[in-house]
DNA sequence: CCCTGATTCGC
DNA sequence: GCGAATCAGG
């Protein structure tokens, strides 16, 4: 698999998103974990928080000490890991349970904890049990279509994205009709107010609480 | 063990 | 340029 200007789109979006290297790689298909970190590297992608960086000590840099000696990865090789395979997906269900919504479908709201607080812009989080309709701070908005329709000319592409537009995902990168949801953005955030909702929650104090959704990204596949 | 990103280095 | 192998921290 070649990197192409949209799978490498795709790549930084996510990247600069917040998605680990695993779940990036998974989305792209064909590629290993290492490929995406290698790639977004040669990018000059910064070096989101990552493990082993967490402490950073401005001390004198002892270089590297003991290089490995002689690292021959053509031989002498104790043991391969196998490699991810390209043309089959693993499908490692490692689910971190972050659910994001594939498709917008605003009645279908699975099983939110009872949750009432407000969101950094003013956005009302209910529960199943409360209302969940009432959320009025905008005027009457055209719904997002539920079922993509087959002529999705006004889809908004990866590239199209600006400030202004909400960049909310609609399905998954990489499939044919894959796009964003391109409404003028709540004023503050990057998505619209309809998302706004859905991307912010507030932590519950403690006790049952839902999984972070801190992107739209590293939802649940059907493959 | 699992995860993470960083780095190296043969290709 | 690519990415598996490897490293190293959590």
């Amino acid at each position: 698999m070649s990197w192409t200007d949209e799978r490498i789109a795709t790549l930084k979006k996510m990247w600069e998103g917040g998605s680990t290297a695993s779940q990036i790689a998974e989305e792209l298909g064909g590629v290993s974990r290492n490929a995406v970190i290698g790639k977004a590297h040669r990018l000059g992608l910064k070096s989101r928080p990552s493990p082993v960086k967490a402490g950073e000590k401005k001390k004198a840099p002892a270089k590297k000490p003991a290089p490995k000696a002689a690292v021959k990865k053509t031989a002498a090789k104790p043991a391969a890991k196998p490699a991810v395979n390209p043309t089959d997906k693993p499908a490692t269900a490692q689910a971190s349970g972050a659910s994001i919504p594939s498709q917008p479908i605003p009645n279908k709201t699975p099983d939110l904890p009872k949750i009432v607080s407000v969101g950094p812009g003013g956005f009302l989080r209910q529960g199943p049990g409360d209302q969940q309709a009432p959320i009025p701070p905008a005027p009457p908005r055209r719904l997002v279509p539920a079922k993509p329709s087959p002529a999705i000319e006004d889809k908004t592409s990866l590239l199209d994205l600006t400030e202004k537009i909400c960049r909310w995902p609609m399905g998954h990168p990489g499939e044919p009709d894959f796009h964003f949801c391109g409404e003028a953005v709540n004023p503050g955030y990057p998505y619209c107010v309809e998302h706004c909702g859905r991307a912010y929650q507030a932590q519950l104090p403690r006790g049952a609480r839902r999984p972070p959704p801190p992107l739209p990204f590293g939802g649940p596949r059907v493959r």
